[in-house]
DNA sequence: TTGAAAGCGCTAACAA
DNA sequence: TTGTTAGCGCTTTCAA
């Protein structure tokens, strides 16, 4: 019912061979066919079944991007950076969710559903070691990440300690002495991202000479601005002497400055606030937030360039890389008072 | 190289069929030629070709949406919000960027990479009439939009109008008498998403008995909050005389609230703000912005019932559906002042 | 209830 | 430079 190769070929009197041919700019071909054949395609309204070009040709030409979820402005940014990195390249993208299609049966992360795609770039958050370690996908794999990742796959992440260490070394230069770790994970076992970045307020704490209290270290289990505004607005209650907040994403950083509205404590005077992830809207906010920026833009390049030559050399053998980003501290309005 | 179903029908000692009527779940299958089965795909590691299924079956079981760019605020709440209706109904969908991918050779929009979907949901956000129009796609396609689309096309979209109207009916009622329409447009011959928001500003001021005045329709060419903000400061400089902003959208309306703030303007005693969305952000902003609830969660409800049922009905003649979601004025903290 | 044959639409490999 | 042959891995159809 569709028009096919060989319709195209009989209307131009060629075989489909050549029809393929033109339509993958293969140079061999005459110019004089090749118009033939192009004037059928555009006659007849003829479209390549890319399904079929996959199943004989095994590629795709398709990337896919997963996280946990769009809504999430890091991720939604981070998947935005890619698709025109790819773009640049020529790679189409799409993006997924791992949020309501999990491992389970029709899930995006199993082999099944993968194995449509020509390379995979996941983002880490939301996975746990083991989860990524179960994955046994045999495409290209870069996995985008704020904390550890099996060693076997190419893995990008960013500065967390040194990123975290920065910001709070701010935060305590501007004179706060009682710094909250929002989203903070007391747990030193695993190597997640909020550990990691409680192990960066730890540090510069100690490298100011400072006891960090641990009473101070408050997890999100949602990691969601609302939940992060109510818990601030209760610690700040309760606890008058917090003079500043550091906390583990932006998105949590922005409900702590609501919070902090809500009991009527003062940005910067009276409680100073640094977030990380350095999103678009941080200028935006009132007071304009102060944040670690992780180098997005670095490392999508670095993940399109590394999946890119992954796909070309056609699976062959390679060693595993793992690259980190430098952070940089970016202050805004909502930290920084120079006075002690 | 990879294992097929002929090498589990091997193990098994059963034919490919069986291995396929066992994974489809037809239910006629012996249960213990299941459970053979179901062992030697274990044992094999075995992983369905979902390509070769779907160049025999003609099925995907994927729905693509698509959007101009997942970083804008309002289409990743959309698509979130898409794939988690389709998610419950048991359909997988990945999300697709215009931007970068037009029309052009291997854009998300030509015939040949959609027919890899069972279904598309198309956000009209940035297309034009003639774009949309020039779609010749034969799969099921739901349009969800802020502004008109070719009338063959299912379609679901908000009460531009209306809304604007309460926001503009709000603003008046709460003492305004020089509203900007931020993002506008002055000419009324096409029916873009622009022009029905500024329809609506209009019918406000004429039903309270007052006058628009057109030197107050400000475009926003690109729809950048950045933008948007440097515009509202500059207009506010000049014409002190403005006392409130309606922006045709929220990221519009965050650039007009740092806007203000930079030419020292206190919303809302001096200036009041009202943007159109009702982002998940606005109820954290400072202050908090009043907004427009286009009924999203509903629209995409619709959407994703709409497509499970062209696509079950595969193919069958139809009426195009057109339905129009109400919209509701949330009024926070950027307007609302009482007195006059 | 299971299986054999055929072919979805394309392109790799080879022959002319 | 073009064409022929074969088959990617599955499911539709029909026979057993």
């Amino acid at each position: 019912m569709a028009v096919t190769m060989r319709d195209v070929a009989n209307a131009a009197g060629v075989s489909p061979m050549t029809v393929s041919n033109v339509l993958r700019d293969v140079p061999t071909v005459d110019e004089e066919l090749r118009a033939r054949v192009l004037r059928a395609v555009d006659e007849l309204g003829y479209e390549l079944s890319l399904t079929a070009r996959q199943l004989r040709s095994g590629r795709s030409g398709l990337v896919t991007v997963i996280g946990l979820d769009i809504n999430d402005p890091y991720f939604s940014a981070l998947a935005s950076s890619l698709a025109a990195g790819f773009a640049s390249e020529g790679i189409h993208c799409v993006i997924e969710q791992s949020r309501f299609n999990p491992g389970g049966e029709r899930g995006a992360l199993t082999g099944a559903h993968l194995k449509r795609f020509d390379g995979v770039v996941l983002s880490s958050v939301g996975l746990s070691y083991e989860q990524m370690d179960s994955l046994d996908v045999n495409l290209p794999l870069v996995i985008m990440g704020e904390h550890e990742a099996p060693p076997r796959f190419d893995h990008i992440m960013m500065a967390n300690i040194d990123g975290s260490r920065q910001a709070v070394e701010h935060l305590l230069a501007s004179g706060c002495r009682r710094v909250m770790m929002l989203g903070g994970s007391e747990t030193t076992t695993t190597h997640g991202m909020a550990e990691a970045r409680t192990a960066g307020w730890r540090q510069a704490h100690s490298e100011a000479g400072l006891v960090a209290d641990e009473a101070l270290v408050i997890p999100t289990p949602h990691y969601t601005p609302t939940e992060a505004r109510t818990l601030v607005a209760e610690h700040l209650r309760v606890d008058r002497s917090i003079d500043g907040i550091f906390a583990v994403a932006d998105a949590i950083a922005i409900g702590a400055l609501a919070g902090a509205r809500d009991v009527h404590r003062e940005v910067p005077t009276e409680l100073q606030v640094v977030g990380f992830d350095n999103l678009a809207i941080d200028t935006l906010l009132n007071p304009a937030l102060s944040s670690v920026d992780p180098g997005m833009d670095w490392m999508s390049q670095m993940a399109v360039r590394l999946l890119r030559d992954r796909i070309a050399s056609h699976g062959a053998e390679h060693e595993s890389e793992h690259l980190v980003s430098p952070a940089r501290l970016v202050v805004r309005e909502s930290s920084g008072r120079s006075e002690a």
